[in-house]
DNA sequence: AGGTCTGTTCAGCT
DNA sequence: TAGCTGAACAGACC
């Protein structure tokens, strides 16, 4: 049960106010635990508000760590057996809210199938990275994993989404299940091939080449222009 | 010391 | 409508 929330920052938990969501929680318990791609929420008992929990940039949710310093623990739920649970935050990207609204978030990147994939991913004009970092679009894609995926599955970043056919996008969805899943297993997006020395300026790590570097869908993207193509490529080479 | 970069999202504009 | 830009935050790094 929860017995104290400390919701005191105003700029993690709007639009509420301090006390809002401590008053909405305390005296309840959490019931379901919810995910889809970044957004995380709890179900509440008696009909209460869901509780909704999203790390921005650099957060984290820790339990049972001394509280952090500098008050880096934005949000907390203290329980009654003692227990806390903290979204732990140093950049305040960080966001706890009730009752979190989900309509515009898409179906879970690495949980949502072939057809609806094709069809939600394979279309407009924006360049296909843009297209994978809009959450409504699908759910769960940030940079770095959108640059691993699109390096894993030979695709340039700049190429236009509705461009690709329906091969390039079922690679792209394999792609991004497999990064995802490797990502996962590895303790964050940051251990993904491409992105280990990004910051050093390593080369390809599959074939050697100087990565390319620019901003596309107004991100800092790398990728393999040997390996990721702008213009599609005939695989047949004539031998 | 100061400038630049960063695992994200949202409002506001064309 | 779709797509782009910049702002919000504050620490890490050079």
């Amino acid at each position: 049960m929860i017995e104290d929330v400390e919701d005191g920052d105003t700029y993690v938990c709007r639009p509420h106010g301090p006390g809002e969501i401590r008053s909405a929680l305390v005296g309840r318990s959490l019931t379901r635990t919810h995910r889809r791609g970044k957004a995380m929420w709890f179900e509440t008992d008696d009909g209460g508000p869901d509780l909704g929990l999203h790390l921005g940039m650099a957060g984290r949710i820790v339990f049972d760590q001394p509280p952090a310093p500098r008050s880096w623990d934005r949000f907390a739920l203290v329980f009654a057996d003692g227990g806390r649970l903290a979204l732990r935050d140093k950049r305040r990207l960080g966001r706890a809210v009730l009752d979190p609204d989900l309509s515009n978030l898409g179906p879970d990147a690495a949980m949502v199938g072939r057809d609806a994939f094709r069809r939600r991913v394979g279309r407009g004009t924006a360049p296909i990275k843009a297209r994978l970092l809009d959450q409504s679009v699908v759910a769960g894609v940030g940079n770095l994993l959108a640059d691993e995926t699109l390096w894993r599955a030979g695709l340039s970043p700049r190429r236009e989404a509705g461009s690709l056919d329906t091969d390039e996008l079922d690679r792209l969805r394999r792609a991004l299940r497999a990064a995802t899943r490797d990502a996962t297993a590895k303790g964050g997006v940051h251990t993904g091939r491409l992105i280990v020395g990004r910051k050093r300026r390593e080369p390809c790590p599959s074939c050697g080449a100087a990565l390319e570097r620019a901003t596309v869908g107004g991100r800092t993207t790398f990728w393999c222009p040997r390996e990721q193509p702008e213009a599609p490529v005939t695989r047949r080479q004539a031998a």
